[in-house]
Order: C-alpha cells, then sequence, then structure tokens
DNA sequence: GGGAGACTTCGGCGGACGCCGAACCGTGGC
DNA sequence: GCCACGGTTCGGCGTCCGCCGAAGTCTCCC
C-alpha cells in the first residue's frame, strides 16, 4: 500500500552488481560470495556489503559453511520475481532500458553462450531452445493447455506420471502447478512453475541432461536425445 | 539477460516519489501532472522530471491535451507487474522492508482508506473485501477452477455471458484470462486479466458500483448489493 | 491582447550510494 | 603454530540523485 516497501525492494536490484548477482543466482545453485564476486567484476568486498543488503532484504538466503559463504536465492517466488522483472526489463520496447551491446569478448565466452542458448538451467526449471521447443511439445499434444489460463490437463498429468514424472506427490504450496515464464534468448515461452521443476528434475535424474562446467548451460546426452525424440517429438539440430 | 536492463528498470520503482506516483496510477486513470504532484506530497517540478523519467523508461505513457499532461500506465502488463512487485514488498517477511506504521492522519483520511478497503479498482479489476468476496464466490460456484492454475470453466463460460459479461467477445493479445493478484488489505487473491476487467467494466456499466470522489474507492448501490447478493451469493456488511 | 494557470527547465544544495584499498578476523591445511 | 585464504569491516573518495525555488514557455479564457 504504502511506497517505501516497493521502492525499498526495487532498490535492491535498481543497482547493477546486485541485478547481476541476482540475475547468476537464478541459475538455482548456491554460490559462494568470492564467485559471486568475480562473476560480476566487483572486489570481494564490494560484493560482501551488497550480498548483505540482498540478503537483509530478503532476496537472498545465506548458508555458512567453514570460511565460505554460499548464497542463494530465497525461493521460487522470489526467481520468478527477478525473471518477470528481467523478462519485462529486456521486452522492454523503450530503447532507453536496452543493453549497449552485450556481445561476447573471446571464444570462450561465446561457446558458453550458444551452448546455453540450446538448453539450460532457469532457476529450476528448462530454458534455452530446448525448454521452448518443451513447452510447445506439451500444448501440442494437449498435455498442458493454455485455453483459460495455463493449465495440465487431466491426461496429460496421467501421460506425464506414466514417463515418470508425477506431479500429484509433489507438495504444492501456493506455487502454481504451471506457470509461463519468458525465455530471454528464445523470445518465446517456456514452463515453469512445478510442472517445469519437475521436468528439470526428471530430465537430470534420469541422465538425459547434465551440467556443462559451473554455469546453467546443459548438455543434451544420447539417451536424452532419443527421450525427446521418441517421448516429445522433439528433433534436436 | 545483462543486468542493465534490469537494473534501470527497478532503478525507475526504486524512489519513493516514483514508487508512489506509480502505485497511484494503478487505479487505472489518467491523472494530471499536478495531480500526482500534490497527491505524492512534492513540489510540481519535481514531479514533472520523475513523470518524464518513468514515462522515458516506459512504464507510463502521457497524452497532452491543451495545458494539461495526463499520465496513465503502459498498459496492463505494466500494471501487473508494479502489482506484483508491490504485493511482493508488502508480504515480505523482512522486517526491514515493513512499512513504518503509516497510519491515517484525520478523519478523512480514515474514512477513504475504510471505504478503499471495502471496494476499490484495482488498475482495471475489483479488488478489496468485495473483489476478494467475488473470487470466493466465482471459485465456489466453479465459474473458476484452481485446480492445476486458475482457470475458467467451460459452464462458468456460459453462466458469465448468461448475466451479460461476454468473454469471448473481449479480444485477449497475450493478456492471460484470468489471474490472480494479492490484496493488499485482504492478504488474499482476488482475480485480475480478462475476466477481472470484464466483472469490473460490467459493475461499473450497470451502475452496481460508482466511483467516490476522485480515488479508487467504489460505493456499492443499493440495486449493486442486490445483484452481488442474487447473483453471487454474497452478502455485504 | 492580457493575464491566469499548468507545466517545464535550470541552478544549486544536501544526502545517499557504490566502489575501492587496507586492515582485520576465522577457518583449514601444512 | 604458522601460513594461506575466504570473507568482513572501515574509512574515504567520487558520483549520482532527488529535492526545491525561480524563471521561462505554452495554452486557455476573458
Amino acid at each position: 500500500m504504502s511506497a517505501q516497501p516497493l521502492a525499498r525492494l526495487a532498490g535492491l536490484l535498481a543497482d547493477p552488481t546486485r541485478a547481476a548477482i541476482c540475475l547468476a543466482l537464478l541459475d538455482g545453485r548456491a554460490w559462494t560470495a568470492g564467485e559471486l564476486a568475480h562473476h560480476v567484476g566487483v572486489v570481494a568486498s564490494t560484493a560482501s556489503e551488497q550480498l548483505s543488503r540482498l540478503v537483509a532484504g530478503g532476496l537472498l538466503v545465506e548458508e555458512r559453511q567453514g570460511r565460505h559463504r554460499y548464497l542463494r536465492l530465497a525461493g521460487p517466488g522470489t526467481a520468478a520475481l527477478v525473471e518477470e522483472l528481467a523478462a519485462f526489463a529486456s521486452a522492454s520496447s523503450a530503447p532507453e532500458l536496452s543493453a549497449p551491446a552485450p556481445r561476447p569478448r573471446n571464444l570462450r565466452e561465446s561457446v558458453r553462450r550458444s551452448a546455453e542458448a540450446r538448453a539450460r538451467t532457469c532457476y529450476d526449471h528448462l530454458a534455452g531452445a530446448l525448454g521452448v521447443a518443451l513447452a510447445d511439445a506439451l500444448l501440442a499434444r494437449g498435455v498442458v493447455t493454455d485455453d483459460s489460463g495455463l493449465a495440465v490437463t487431466a491426461p496429460g498429468r496421467t501421460w506425464l506420471a506414466g514417463i515418470g514424472i508425477d506431479l500429484d506427490g509433489t507438495r504444492r504450496g501456493s506455487r502454481p502447478l504451471v506457470r509461463s515464464c519468458l525465455d530471454w534468448t528464445e523470445r518465446r515461452p517456456h514452463l515453469a512453475g512445478v510442472l517445469g521443476a519437475a521436468l528439470r528434475a526428471h530430465a537430470l535424474g534420469t541422465g538425459w541432461l547434465e551440467p556443462i562446467g559451473i554455469g546453467r548451460a546443459l548438455r543434451i546426452t544420447r539417451p536424452g536425445a532419443d527421450a525427446f525424440q521418441d517421448l516429445f517429438g522433439i528433433t534436436l539440430t
């Protein structure tokens, strides 16, 4: 109601350093303070201050282990908020907000980017070309419908259970069962929410996907490619 | 992807004055620059600067008429974003973010607040005790379901058409048919999206509700009270 | 045409903020 | 016990930002 809380929350994300930290944490993992400092390009002391601020504001939670301080986003709700703001910002038509050409600086960077564009983690669900293709496939097969708001159909639920994804088993607090999340590289929606998280967990659990290095990029394994083809009709180029 | 756009967008809402402006505009109307300046308690020149900034950032759009400059939120998406952030901020458990006791300063203010708590506009849909009661009623009657994401049921659509609310007629771009929006006074969800907007439009069009003064508060008329009772089973205290 | 009113531009003030380097504190390894 | 190392605290610097008042521009109305 009052403007103060809104301004303070927005203020937490209003700094490029803090914003970059939150975006990095969208990969869903817990990072150490040092990793984050290096990743966003500030000195350790600066990162420490900003991290404390984000924790105090409730956006991040910390976990201390020995001489390390691990940080991650406070929860799915927080991740969804950051996602949404980032998507809105990058989709904004205002030229004022568009990025000043963030092109890759070297080959390594370029390779990483193309891998991320193909398949990556977005907090706890799948994004990139694979994520968007999955969303399309599930819509086309009637597992998910968008008639009046995104929803999982009754037959869809059964079908998912048949391939080992049990949505009933997952306790859902107030978290939506399925949610749309705008994909930054594809500029089209992929699936988040409980279903999105379950899909990612299943793909990693069965070995369809595996992480590449420490980033958020994912590799599609040989059995994974077969599974996506057979079950979802997705042919990967 | 890059942190810059995110930080800039958040920065627009990171100032109490700009945040208050956006919250005021959540009533869905177009305000003049002077009204906004007075409402948020800054001098005209200050408001002018901040408004220009919000327009440049794409959050607001302006319309010049004679010597007046009318401002409103850029669209439903923008309103949803502001709503969501505000809800997240006020629901945040972090004591750091909670408001420092914004109690009413006089009787007039107090009266206005209680009217707003009963029924008010939230951008283009209904909020307050009435908004929440409507959401409950529509869920209880099966017009809307929350089984797997909020959705309008097939019989619900027919029932709505029967009382004069035609959802098919409204062109929906990428806007969700029905969406949940956390109510600030009730701390429970009410209905937004195309359905929420249609409900409000219908209630105002049929005279069930009428605006009180220039604020966002709404008065429930005598026929309105009857209609809410007969059609939705809502008894207003 | 003159004047009132809505809005904007500009200069300047004060405070807040983000950054860094240096010193400090704990933990873990040798 | 010592050292390396991750992280934190502190002081200080420069910048940015929001605010106001005063002057200026434009529109409408008489």
